[in-house]
DNA sequence: CCGTTCCTGGAT
DNA sequence: ATCCAGGAACGG
């Protein structure tokens, strides 16, 4: 369930040595409504291509193809809610909510199922993958190079009067945090969900920008947080729930300090925080 | 810029 | 039988 960040590149990691060099033999579009880039006559049309790379991008996983006749694709795919792309290495009956079905000419199959279809598919061109709403307004992965806390702080600067749980989940702030992670980020950076940004110091959003990078990358190391029922593309579970400070722990003592984490509605969002350790006001502003 | 909507299974 | 979960698009 919700596939954020990790347990996407979780599923791009484990799908991608039994994906590249994998050459299509046919593609069943059993739901369409799940195509949102690209005909279902477009998807039928890839028998033939053999896909060349897995790649990620924040929630989005890119899979690059090359077709019979030469062209460069690119399969995106959003699992969003409950989406979950299973790779078979040999047929099996369809289960529930399967909506596309690659069939390869190695007899292995890659099935997309969704039970909420949520998720998203789109098959487009290399050269038009900027067209896949949301990719083109993506921040920078928090993991890369290019983030630092002085893009994190250039991408929230036109926001202040926004809240920090807010902030986080919006990927044009920073790429791939979904609830869960968000509130981890801010239990470990020790600021409230519903903290303003224009408050935030540059202390803060150092801490924030620190806890993305080491909570994330601890995240992909344990396979993701398996908290209802994600899992890989070999139908294997993350290990991360047992890291979880605050996510899910309404009524359990914080960590740290021992104090019951509150469970609270932000923009929409269940939120979990510890009361003491990430309190409302800054400091400073207490002090006003 | 916030609330609503999509959708189904599981919880109450 | 009703409510709730939630990523991101969309509308007021």
């Amino acid at each position: 369930m919700m596939p954020e960040l990790p347990e996407v590149e979780t599923i791009r990691a484990s799908l991608e040595p039994h994906l590249v060099g994998a050459e299509i033999k046919s593609v069943e579009v059993l739901n369409p409504v799940v195509i949102t880039g690209g005909s279902q006559e477009a998807f039928q049309e890839l028998a033939g291509a053999v896909f060349t790379a897995a790649r990620r991008r924040g929630k989005y996983l890119l899979f690059d193809l090359k077709t019979s006749d030469g062209q460069d694709k690119v399969l995106v795919a959003h699992m969003r809610m409950t989406g979950r792309l299973l790779w078979h290495s040999a047929k099996q009956p369809l289960e529930k909510h399967s909506h596309l079905r690659f069939n390869f000419q190695n007899g292995a199959e890659l099935v997309f199922v969704d039970v909420r279809r949520f998720g998203r598919l789109w098959l487009v061109a290399l050269e038009e993958i900027h067209t896949v709403s949301g990719l083109n307004t993506l921040a920078p992965e928090p993991m890369d190079e290019d983030f630092s806390v002085e893009v994190w702080e250039r991408n929230i600067a036109n926001r202040k009067k926004s809240l920090a749980k807010g902030v986080l989940l919006d990927q044009r702030a920073v790429a791939g945090l979904g609830n869960i992670y968000a509130d981890e980020v801010l239990f470990a950076a020790k600021v409230h969900p519903e903290r303003r940004v224009e408050t935030l110091s540059h202390r803060d959003n150092m801490n924030l920008c620190r806890a993305m990078q080491a909570i994330l990358q601890e995240a992909i190391r344990l396979r993701g947080t398996s908290f209802r029922d994600y899992v890989d593309s070999d139908n294997r579970r993350g290990g991360y729930l047992d890291m979880l400070q605050c996510f899910m722990r309404e009524g359990q003592p914080c960590p740290r300090c021992g104090t019951p984490i509150k469970r609270i509605k932000v923009v929409g969002r269940s939120s979990y925080y510890c009361p003491r350790c990430q309190r409302r006001k800054s400091k400073a502003a207490k002090k006003a």
